[in-house]
RNA sequence: CGCGGGGUAGAGCAGUUGGUAGCUCGUCGGGCUCAUAACCCGGAGGCCGGAGGUUCGAGUCCUUCCCCCGCUACCA
């Protein structure tokens, strides 16, 4: 598609308000979009870049609670923590806003009137939980009970975070209001939806059709949700922490985060320009919304057909989203503080703003789930940042400084190799450039990287630290030359790597080039004096990661000391004799094990009981691998009502006991016995 | 079961519309000594998850199966 933009919106996903921000949301957004906008910036291009925090929805009000502070104060806590760090790592938004700004409430309000004007929205009522003591509707999760799956007593109406199961409020078993304390009714509730249905067919023909282009996992997905058929979805929710309905009769009732979200990026771009109407309303704007993988839905249906319903406005030309950056090997976590904060990386690594941006860029999550180690971190910084960029840098200007005083030696004729690898540096541009417009940062990277590489060649093969001795003319050509290279360097990474390019272009007392002048041989004027070289990365040492390894270790252990001190579960009721002796438990040893495919807990397990051999499917592949239970002796419930799991029979149950970490151990005889050996 | 994304050298990844399998790191050997023991060259290392098929030709297209990740479910 060869269609002409004029100016370029770029968005990036709205960060939650209620943490800090780590890693996992860097790789797979900010630096992507910083890169992007970089780039289009250093081509002269009229580009906006549009962030904020998000700063509604029940999880900031259940943390507020917690705190005993109010939902503001969590707010602004973590906006001002976000909006620095950001600055610091030289995330260049044009303007970092937030959703409880004024002109946020006002543009979402507006919004959602319109749309309520022209009969947009349906209206349902239904029943939901609701606090007569406090007076108030109450979120799933709001509303604790006891897990019917695990017996889990503070189970959430949505979810249990003890077995992980997801729970309506109604299975709950007795289920009382978190505020307080109370026993919840049903009462009635009005909400808005917006029949989302009714924009099937469009999305079909704008996405399926009109965005093949889009990356495999953003169109897969949104193949997958418009076949399975879409569903009205409610724009409000009964609570008392953002932007009110704006209609008659709608007190207690907030616009849905979802909702309101992605309309901030329409109130920041109003706050920073009274322009902003070219930018959202003009089709020769190239809209780019840079989101994770969770977002997919609401940027490429939801929104889109929020838009689509008010009129107006553009729709995204591409949704970039990346896949989910992993720490050593384990999911990112905030809740179980399994992260790297940025602004801890950013008060424990000064000065290393760009290492950090140049890692998560090499190992984006572009195409499946990565793994952040910091091994590979130091291995990247050593290995490429300090040996192949800072080292090549190093040496032209050490080289200038110490042949020529610092001042940059006329270029003489051109030999056939100078001329190879300049055409060679020339054609790295046409590849970066179309890898930047393609959202293949990470080859992209390789690109820029690769000025420096040949840069490094290029002086190992002309060798002027030998011809300084037999030629001396050649060496102020080669030098030149290595110049132009070094300042052709520090424009390919700028989009990357801020810093550093312009640290580069400090020592080389230069100013800031345009994209235009990227290749040019004519960046570094002769007779020109550069400053004083410095190392531009320097090595990282074992000691300082094994320090990063320590601390994510002391959290490993301070997450399991916390499930560690779970109560105990109570004990259940009193049951007679005859219930006990119902109950047929037996010794009997595992003959064979295997995996039941497809599962992540399931082993299926031939035993022999005595009484026969049988197979029982049993939730324990995470705890056992099956070799180990091969031969062992244990207790089983032989008279368990069969159940088919996975296509197999299980007649029975094996006992566990299981700790309060959830650690399952086995109950063996304390003596080999027979099987069949009744227990009782 | 289902849906989405993956499975390509020891590790991490590219492979556009089917035409000799590539890149970075690591490793081994050599060169260089200007440079942060950095740099440059060369080698080794792949049945492109398996099996069928379409084709003159398949990593690439089709069918089917297996494995990994996420959502979901299973966990008697």
């Amino acid at each position: 598609m060869a269609k002409e933009f004029k100016r370029y919106l770029v968005t990036s996903a709205l960060p939650y308000a209620n943490g800090p921000v780590h890693i996992g949301h860097l790789a797979g957004v900010y630096i992507p979009s910083d890169i992007y906008t970089r780039y289009l910036r250093l081509k002269g291009c009229d580009v906006l870049s549009i962030c904020g925090s998000d700063e509604h929805g029940v999880p900031i009000t259940i943390k507020a609670r917690r705190e005993g502070v109010t939902p503001q104060a969590i707010v602004d806590r973590y906006h001002n923590l976000i909006k620095r760090s950001f600055e610091r790592l030289g995330i260049a938004f044009d303007i970092y806003s937030r959703t409880s700004s004024p002109v946020h409430a006002e543009t979402a309000s507006a919004f959602f009137r319109k749309l309520y004007d022209e009969g947009k929205f349906i209206e349902r009522t239904s029943l939901q939980y609701y606090d007569e003591e406090a007076q108030t509707f109450l979120a799933d999760r709001y509303i604790v009970g006891t897990c019917p799956r695990c017996g889990n007593e503070r189970a959430y109406g949505d979810q249990c975070e003890k077995c992980g199961s997801t729970l309506s409020p109604d299975e709950l078993i007795d289920p009382h209001s978190a505020v307080s304390g109370s026993k919840p009714v049903k009462r009635e509730t009005k909400h808005w939806y917006l029949p989302l249905n009714d924009y099937e067919e469009f999305l079909r023909s704008w996405i399926l059709e009109g965005h093949k282009e889009w990356k495999s996992n953003v169109y897969g997905q949104c193949k997958s949700w418009l076949d399975g058929g879409l569903q009205p979805r409610a724009v409000s929710r009964d609570l008392d922490w953002g932007i009110p309905v704006p209609v008659e009769g709608a007190e207690g009732k907030v616009l849905y985060v979802w909702f309101d979200a992605p309309i901030g990026y329409i109130s920041a771009t109003k706050e920073l320009t009274n322009d902003w109407e070219k930018y959202w309303k003009s089709d020769d704007t190239k809209l780019v919304h840079f989101i994770g993988k969770d977002n997919i839905v609401f940027h490429c249906i939801v929104f889109p057909s929020m838009l689509r319903a008010h009129g107006g406005f553009i729709l995204p030309e591409n949704v970039p989203s990346n896949e989910f950056l992993n720490l050593e090997g384990d999911k990112i976590s905030t809740s179980r503080n399994w992260a790297v904060w940025l602004h801890e990386y950013l008060d424990d690594f000064p000065g290393k703003e760009d290492v950090l941006r140049y890692v998560l860029c090499a190992n984006a999550p572009e195409t499946k789930d990565n793994d952040f180690t910091w091994k590979d971190f130091q291995a990247r910084n050593n290995s490429e940042l300090v040996a192949i960029l800072g080292n090549f840098v190093n040496r032209a200007l050490v080289l200038t400084q110490k042949y020529y005083g610092g001042e940059v030696p006329a270029c003489g004729p051109l030999t056939e190799y100078d001329r190879a690898t300049i055409a060679e540096l020339q054609g790295i541009k046409s590849s970066l450039e179309a890898n930047i417009e393609h959202y293949h940062f990470r080859e992209a990277l390789k690109d820029a990287m690769n000025f420096a590489r040949i840069g490094n060649k290029y002086l190992a093969d002309t060798e002027p630290w030998k011809k300084v001795k037999t030629d001396p003319e050649r060496v102020r050509t080669i030098l030149h030359i290595a110049l132009q290279i070094t300042a052709n360097t520090a424009v390919a990474i700028e989009p990357f790597m801020p810093f550093s390019s312009a640290k580069i272009l400090r020592m080389l007392q230069l100013g800031k080039f345009g994209w235009e002048r990227l290749g040019s041989m004519e960046l570094v004027p002769a007779g020109h004096v550069i400053g004083t070289p410095e190392l531009l990365f320097e090595k990282i040492e074992d000691d300082v990661i094994r320090r990063q390894l320590d601390k994510l270790a002391a959290t490993k252990a301070a997450n399991l000391a916390a499930e560690k001190k779970q109560t105990i579960v109570n004990q259940k009721d009193t049951i007679t004799f005859d219930d006990f002796q119902r109950m047929d438990i037996r010794v009997a040893t595992i003959l064979s094990a295997e995996k039941v495919a497809k599962t992540k807990k399931l082993l299926k397990l031939t035993v022999d009981t005595g009484i026969d051999r049988r197979e029982i499917v049993s939730g324990i592949a995470e705890h056992f691998a099956p070799d180990e239970l091969v031969g062992r002796q244990v207790l089983v419930l032989v008279n368990l009502e069969p159940r088919e799991l996975k296509g197999t029979l299980s007649r029975g149950m094996i006992l566990m006991a299981e700790d309060a970490s959830g650690k399952l151990r086995l109950l063996t005889p304390d003596e080999r016995t027979d099987n069949g050996a009744v227990v009782g």
